[in-house]
DNA sequence: CGGTTTTGACCTGCGC
DNA sequence: GCGCAGGTCAAAACCG
């Protein structure tokens, strides 16, 4: 249980009235005794002993006081102690699923090869798990949206990518580029269903195995493509449409996507692709966010007089981050911040917070998919985190598009919360991740969950949780926005993912909603829940991955 | 003096 | 091929 450990990482340079608020609950009862501590010598020495009747009725009051503050403590540390059960339930939930996917996959591996060897052997594998699987040779397909729309690069090319959707569907049927068919099924398979997409090689082999795939991934499971919109398919590595700073960056070290790429690498090279954008008012030149920036150069963009600023940032010299500002045409108060890459540094505490949000959100963008903790060395781990962050934390009113050249997500945070966003808040958040990991154009969700990160980081006394402020603090804390009620948002989400498995609206496209239902079914939503609320407070551990 | 901002020029991709 | 727009570079100016 990471729980216990939340409170090391204190990221921001607190505001003396946060610094208050973000007390442990376990610190809460010395520091409320100390308070009083200091505070009743003083009561009994200011009055004059004419006065001690007065004075012991003080006491008296003050008495009453100090059980009433132990009482609302003991109401917090159970609810702390509520939360974390519910949180320990929650990772055991997941374990637990994803041990049962590793034994359905290796079913399916097996089943698989006996198949081959049998010819036309079918063997009906976890049926329930993998409806419609009607093809031997991709026993997969159908986890993948039961895995958050995983094997982004397995695919061999995006729904959206010029020309290479053209070669990959004109070199269907020709199979000379396959090397390895079992070995690049192999891959394809733990794509599929563990995520590791990250781990596929973008480059020829992974796409080329899958030419006679392709075709049929597009049709049964498109969700899948979106990663490979970024740099997925097959040698395009230093071909890929230079979003944004991929341009730049791809100049400064053009042997970057040329040569056999690293998996940091390949990292960056797909996460160049993604951006994230923020949404928000903001009266200051540029969004808070903790981090060092420079500002690089100003564009006047068509369609908005306001001018638009470039910023890089400046915390380590190679960071390949950038970041675009620029105010809404619209509403000038408006200040829409968009985020590229991701960080290749430890990030100044304060600046985790919307850093491990934009990478989760290019990570989510980019990979689709979360690979599983059982495997994770540093980079998955951290992929792990990303994904969970962002497929779990991307609340505010979310829309994911891929009509630019390159997957955005836009957080909008300018919109207050309707009450009952709590309500329905799995909903926002199963078909954004579903939007997001099936890269499709997706009508923006009503989500309205901005207040409900953002009340945190006012974190009421009364529900001084570590999950809480952790949420809290997911945007910096800065961006307070007063919502009261939202502040039960937590615990609603919690016991709604304990309840979960009904309906969903029908907001999200079909392809979207049926990946929702299967993001929204309990163990996995659960799940994510736990990854996300771990990836948030353990943030220190996720800055030293992103190393 | 070192770091940051400004600003015009340049590069690249895309649409026609 | 041309023009446009977005993004970046780099020299000069600015600032603490």
């Amino acid at each position: 249980m990471e729980v216990a450990v939340v409170e090391s990482p204190r990221p921001p340079p607190p505001p003396p009235q946060a610094k208050e608020e973000k007390r442990s609950d376990a610190t809460k009862p010395e520091i409320a005794a100390s308070m009083v501590g200091s505070a009743l010598p003083i009561v009994f020495e200011s009055f004059p002993s004419t006065q001690r009747e007065a004075a012991a009725a003080g006491v008296k009051q003050e008495e009453r006081r100090l059980e009433a503050a132990r009482a609302e403590m003991g109401e917090v540390r159970e609810e702390n102690e509520r939360l974390k059960s519910m949180l320990s339930r929650i990772v055991g939930q997941y374990q637990s699923l994803q041990t049962h996917f590793l034994d359905v996959v290796k079913v399916r591996e097996l089943a698989s090869s006996s198949a081959k060897a049998a010819a036309e052997n079918k063997i009906p594998a976890a049926p329930a798990l993998l409806p419609g699987t009607d093809d031997g040779d991709e026993p997969y397909d159908d986890l993948v949206s039961l895995s958050l729309g995983t094997r982004a690069n397995s695919s061999g090319g995006g729904p959206r990518r010029k020309g290479h959707d053209d070669r990959s569907a004109s070199s269907s049927g020709t199979a000379d580029e396959m090397p390895n068919t079992a070995d690049d099924e192999r891959r394809h398979q733990i794509s599929l269903g563990l995520g590791f997409a990250r781990g596929l090689p973008p480059s020829g082999t992974a796409a080329a195995a899958d030419d006679d795939k392709a075709s049929h991934d597009a049709s049964t499971a498109p969700v899948l493509n979106l990663s490979s919109d970024s740099s997925g398919s097959a040698g395009d590595t230093d071909t890929t449409k230079p979003a944004l700073a991929a341009a730049g960056a791809a100049r400064k070290s053009p042997s970057a996507g040329a040569g056999d790429g690293s998996a940091d690498d390949e990292v960056q090279q797909q996460a160049k692709k993604a951006r994230v954008s923020v949404r928000v008012k903001c009266d200051t030149p540029t969004m808070p966010d903790g981090c060092q920036w420079r500002k690089y150069g100003q564009k006047i963009s068509k369609g908005n007089p306001c001018p638009r600023a470039y910023y890089r940032c400046t915390v380590a010299p190679h960071c390949p981050v950038r970041k675009q500002v620029q105010r809404c045409a619209e509403d000038t108060s408006v200040l829409i911040t968009t985020y590229d890459c991701a960080h290749n540094h430890p990030l100044p505490p304060a600046a985790t917070a919307m850093a491990s949000t934009t990478s989760a959100a290019v990570a989510m963008l980019t990979y689709g998919s979360t690979t599983s903790a059982a495997s994770a060395s540093l980079v998955h781990g951290h992929q792990y985190h990303s994904l969970a962050a962002a497929a779990g934390l991307l609340g505010p009113t979310t829309m994911v598009s891929t009509a630019a050249s390159c997957p955005t997500i836009t957080l909008d945070l300018t919109s207050p919360a309707a009450p009952h966003s709590l309500v329905h808040s799995s909903l926002p958040y199963a078909a954004a991740a579903a939007a997001a990991a099936a890269g499709f154009e997706s009508k923006a969700v009503p989500a309205a969950w901005s207040s409900g990160y953002l009340a945190y980081g006012g974190a009421h006394p009364s529900y001084d949780t570590k999950i809480s402020s952790a949420l809290g603090h997911l945007f910096g804390g800065s961006l307070g926005v007063p919502s009261r009620p939202e502040q039960l948002y937590a615990q609603s989400y919690l016991q709604r993912a304990n309840s979960l498995g009904d309906g969903h609206g029908a907001v999200a496209p079909a392809v979207t909603d049926t990946l929702a239902k299967a993001i929204t079914s309990d163990p996995s939503f659960q799940s994510v829940l736990a990854a996300a609320i771990t990836s948030v407070m353990g943030r220190g551990g996720a800055a030293a991955t992103q190393k």
